[in-house]
DNA sequence: ATGGTGGTGGAACCA
């Protein structure tokens, strides 16, 4: 079994793109991130006809998460127990829907950006990871041997060598001491990075900004993970990142990040 | 080659 994740930047802008991607890479399932759509702008067609269904959650033109498989739904779940609330007036927001495909465990989540240090968003941000690595320790203490993936965009860049070049992050988001705390804390609720043993560093990124030639330069960002429990990581037998799919024409600012299960 | 921000919505915000 093939599983991706990918942040899209638009499923309605990139549906050319990322349907030719699946025709082509024999993927069974992916979770998409960064829709921008409401469900009834969601081009569900589109997939039906290669064979993919799709549960999605979008509400605005912001975040929206998608899964889209070809071995089946069950238990499709919007939004995770505790998920934190952002806005005026407070809203749990288009982040996070999981489902069992296949008898995997497989959620799409787009983690929140943070924006500023010094912004509340940053606290949204370490926040909602705080009451992710819960969710998932109570998950994991419920069902030990659960085949369980957390796929997405983290905003987070974990080690100093997932990022182009440090000095150019000095009081940023996504490499502070706190981010990286909170990423580490999700590891710890019993889950791994299964893509970083197939794909060693330095110099390996999942995203590359729109400016400043960014991506011919080299200068990117690894913050897109599949993170896995014990007996989802046991089966990964290799895994890769597509960043061919970063060049030609109107492409996501994100490559997409696959597995393969034995 | 991989190319000098892009998406949404229709101004300003988000990333």
């Amino acid at each position: 079994m093939r599983i991706a994740t990918w942040n899209v930047n638009s499923i309605r802008a990139r549906i050319d793109r990322v349907t030719d991607w699946l025709a082509r890479s024999d993927v069974d399932i992916v979770a998409l991130q960064e829709t921008k759509c409401r469900d009834d702008q969601f081009p569900t067609d589109r997939f039906r006809d290669l064979g993919y269904d799709v549960v999605h959650d979008g509400r605005s033109q912001w975040n929206g998460v998608a899964l889209c498989s070809r071995v089946g739904f069950d238990d499709v779940t919007v939004g995770f127990a505790g998920q934190p609330s952002w806005g005026e007036p407070p809203e749990v927001e288009a982040r996070a829907i999981g489902a069992t495909c296949g008898g995997v465990r497989v959620w799409s989540l787009y983690v929140p950006n943070g924006r500023a240090l010094d912004d509340p968003h940053y606290r949204y941000k370490l926040d909602w990871l705080d009451h992710l690595r819960t969710t998932t320790a109570g998950w994991l203490a419920d069902e030990p041997d659960l085949p369980l993936a957390l796929m997405g965009d983290w905003n987070i860049a974990p080690c100093d060598d997932d990022v182009w070049d440090m000095a150019a992050f000095d009081g940023d988001t996504h490499v502070s001491a706190d981010e990286r705390a909170a990423f580490r804390s999700v590891l710890d609720a019993g889950l791994t990075d299964v893509v970083r043993p197939h794909t060693p560093g330095p110099g390996v990124y999942t995203y590359w900004d729109y400016k400043q030639l960014s991506f011919p330069k080299r200068r990117g960002m690894r913050i897109d993970f599949i993170l896995g429990s014990p007996s989802f990581a046991k089966r990964v037998t290799r895994a890769s990142i597509d960043r061919e799919e970063r060049k030609g024409k109107s492409p996501s600012d994100h490559a997409p990040v696959i597995v393969d299960l034995g």
